[in-house]
DNA sequence: CGGTTCGTTGACTATTGTCAATGACTGTGG
DNA sequence: CCACAGTCATTGACAATAGTCAACGAACCG
C-alpha cells in the first residue's frame, strides 16, 4: 500500500548489519567483514515501534543512538512554555539521538510517525569499539558534523526563505532521501502532519496548507491527503529557492 | 579599552594548554597533565588575525578545527544566490570549524571580528590521538553534539519567537558566556554589526536597530553604539521568552 | 456511529520587511 | 590635519507576508 514498503519484511527484526540494505548509509563504507560483525555484536534490535509509541523521551538520560531501518520518526523538544516544537524528521539507515551525547540526557524526544523499526545502538560500546576502529570513530565525526550542517541549512532556510521555499524545501529535501534508497523520488507519502511540517518549517498549519493549495495550483505538485505527487521536479526546485 | 582584555597580554601566542586559563571551557575537563602536553604538542598557535581576515573558507579543503583564545570570530555560509547567512559567533574558549568534518570541506567562511588569537587543532591527528585518549575522544563527541543542541535551539528561536526576543536571547546568550570567563555578564561590547546580528537571527538591520531602541526604553539596557550595558537582567530574561 | 482530530479556506490583523532619508563614525589621501 | 567617501546605525512611512480567528467538511478512532 504504501510506496515505501520494502521489497522483504520492512520491520523484520533479523536481519544483522551485514544484510542490511541500509547499511551503505548507515555504516561507514569501507569497513571490513569481521570488523562489521563487532559492530553488528552491539546493535541491539527491538520490536517495532507503533505509530505514536516514543522511542525516547527528553530529559531521560542518554544511552544510546538509533538508527531507524523501516518507518520514520520525528523529533521534538518541548520549550519553556511547554509548546512543542518539531526538530527533524528521520527515515530509513538515519541516526538520531546524537544531541543528547553532549549532556548525558536526551535534549529530545523522539515518537514514531507509523509502524517503524529501530537498530539500537548503545553509546558507550561504540565509543569503546571505535578505539579499535578508527573507521567507526571517523564515521561517527562525519554523521555528527552532517548533522551540524543540516541544522545550519535548516537555520539559514528559516532565516531567509518565505513559506513557499521552506515547504518545497522540505519536500525536495524528502524526495532526494526518498531517491537515495532505490524509492521514487515524485510520488511518495508524507508521514507526518500539516501540524509538525509547520512546527519544523517555522510556519503555521494555515499557512503550510495554503502552500500546498498554491504549488498544486501552479502544478508544481499533486496534492491527495498525504500523498503528494510531483508533477515538475525543476519547478519544485525553482520554488525552493529564492528568486530575488 | 575593551572589556573583554586579559590581564595578561591576550593574544600571546606562546601560551601553552597547560597554562591556558581558557582550557576547562576548550578541553576536557579531566586528562592527565602528560595528557594535556601530547594536546599541547598537536596544537599550532599562528600569529593573531586582524579585524576582517578570514580564518578558513567556505570549500577549501578542511584539515583543522580551530579554538578562539582571543578576539570573536564570525562563521558564515554563502547560499546559492550568493547573500551570506551568519551562522555563528565564537568567543574565547569556543571551537569552530566541526562543520567541515563531513563533507572534507569547510562549509563555513570564519572571519575576526577584531584583533584575535585562535590555536589551530590539526584534525586527523587530534583524531589519531583520540585513539589513546579515549578522554579526548569523548571530549569531541560532546563537542560536536553540544553544537547540535545549539543549531537546534536557534532553530526553535527562529521558528517560534519574535524579533524582540530573538535579540534579547542573542544577548543572554553572549552575557553569560562572557560570565563563564569571568568576565561582566552585564556590560560588554557587541564585536559584531547590526548588519551580523540580523543575519544571525534572520531580521533586518532596520528591525534589530528598532528592537534595540525599544529594549532602551523600556530600561532593560543602555546601549552606547556596541557597547552594552545590562541594567535589568530579569527584564532581559523575561524579553527573551515568549509571553502568550 | 458520534466525537475528535485534521486539513482547508476565508476575512482580517499585525509583525516585520522595504524603501528612503539622515546623521555619525571610520579610514584614506591630499 | 582636514576633507571626503563610504560604511554603519537610526528612524519614519508604507507594504507585504504570514499569523489569528473562525467556520466547515473529511477522515479517523473507539
Amino acid at each position: 500500500m504504501s510506496s515505501a514498503q520494502h521489497a522483504t519484511c520492512p520491520h523484520n527484526t533479523a536481519v544483522s548489519c551485514g544484510e542490511c540494505r541500509l547499511s551503505s548509509i548507515c555504516l561507514p563504507i569501507s569497513v571490513h567483514i569481521d570488523d562489521i560483525e563487532k559492530i553488528d555484536s552491539i546493535v541491539k534490535r527491538g520490536r517495532p515501534l507503533q505509530k505514536g509509541d516514543y522511542l525516547f523521551r527528553a530529559g531521560e538520560v542518554f544511552s544510546s543512538v538509533y538508527a531507524v531501518r523501516s518507518g520514520s520518526i520525528k523529533s521534538l523538544t518541548l520549550s519553556d512554555t511547554g509548546e512543542e516544537q518539531i526538530t527533524g524528521f528521520f527515515l530509513p539507515g538515519e541516526v538520531m539521538g546524537l544531541d543528547g551525547i553532549g549532556h548525558s540526557k536526551h535534549t529530545n524526544s523522539a515518537i514514531a510517525l507509523e509502524t517503524s523499526a529501530v537498530c539500537e545502538i548503545p553509546f558507550s560500546q561504540m565509543t569503546e569499539l571505535s578505539l579499535k576502529l578508527p573507521t567507526l570513530q571517523n564515521h561517527f565525526f562525519q554523521l555528527m558534523s552532517r548533522e551540524i550542517t543540516h541544522e545550519q541549512q535548516l537555520v539559514t532556510l528559516l532565516s531567509k526563505n518565505t513559506a513557499e521555499e521552506r515547504v518545497a524545501s522540505l519536500l525536495l529535501s524528502i524526495s532526494s532521501r526518498h531517491q537515495r534508497r532505490q524509492l521514487s523520488g515524485t510520488r511518495f507519502r508524507l508521514s507526518m502532519s500539516r501540524a509538525d511540517i509547520g512546527s519544523f518549517l517555522g510556519l503555521t498549519v494555515e499557512t503550510v496548507s495554503r502552500v500546498f493549495s498554491r504549488l498544486q495550483k501552479l502544478g508544481v505538485i499533486e496534492v491527495d491527503k498525504k500523498e503528494i505527487d510531483v508533477k515538475d521536479l525543476n519547478l519544485l526546485k525553482a520554488s525552493a529557492s529564492s528568486s530575488h
